[in-house]
DNA sequence: TTTAAACTATAAAGCTACTATAAGGTCAAT
DNA sequence: ATTGACCTTATAGTAGCTTTATAGTTTAAA
């Protein structure tokens, strides 16, 4: 299986394909005497556990943590378990980020309506004029 | 006023600053003979609207776009008033996603305990048997 | 058979919004 | 004279790819 059908199974770029060999999270696969790398399943199998953790919006980094668990089956699981839990509290807390950011927009946005000029634009005054709860 | 100062000021970095200039975020202050940037006030206020757009989650591409509007204050604010919309409905996607996500961390996690080995993590499992609710 | 499309390869740059580092010039005080 | 604090520019690094450039290979059509 060349580069492009391993892309196409499982909806990623060839590019990033390479990508991730070249971070360390996909092993270098075999070559064809042109140079083309040829994949197995293994290396398919491979690619989508990657692409379901990126869904899961764990970094690169957290993955090649995973994989070196993986690696050492007989180990107890707690590390796995902690860096979901590590990563739930990290997107938890985006989410509040993120709320509190919602709140201080529409009371921004609140401050003005269609029918006046910049010049007097509530929007841009409460920015200027710094009315915003810090944080 | 140099740098340093309007840095202190604002409470962002010297590099920060010259990174505005760069990015044609803050208009190129004068010099003394030497090279040092000399800054006024406007240049103070210019940069703490920055940061308040930047506090609100605003890209450096909408900042210049608000920029531009403030250089001709007779016109109607409505595009004002439509960029802050835009960048509020963001958000709210943003939230919504995070949100469906820490759905699909917190039942993954409720798959496995901390009695187990690698091999039989109810994490990694979940991972890599797909068993994600896709999107 | 020629040629063009589609595929592969590597290397390097671009994206965002900075932050950090390097190597050096300026200035006040000691 | 030298320390230290400040300033200058240029360059690289961060995350996770995507895009571009340049070139070699395979496959299919004309
Ligand atoms: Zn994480
Ligand atoms: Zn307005
Ligand atoms: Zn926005
Ligand atoms: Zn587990």
């Amino acid at each position: 299986m060349r580069i492009g059908q391993l892309a196409q199974l499982v909806g990623v770029e060839t590019q990033t394909i390479r990508f991730y060999e070249q971070q360390g999270l996909l092993p270098p696969p075999d070559r064809q005497d042109n140079g083309y790398r040829v994949y197995t399943e293994k290396h398919g199998e491979g690619l989508a556990f990657i692409r379901r953790c990126r869904i899961l919006g764990l970094s690169l980094a957290e993955i090649h943590e995973l994989q070196s668990y993986q690696d050492d089956p007989h180990q107890p699981c707690t590390a796995v378990n902690a860096l979901l839990d590590d990563h739930i509290s990290h997107v938890r807390s985006q989410i509040t980020a993120l709320q509190a950011l919602e709140k201080q927009l529409v009371s921004l946005r609140a401050s003005c309506n269609d029918d006046r000029e910049v010049e007097a634009c509530g929007v841009l005054a409460g920015i200027s004029e710094g009315k915003m709860h810090q944080q």
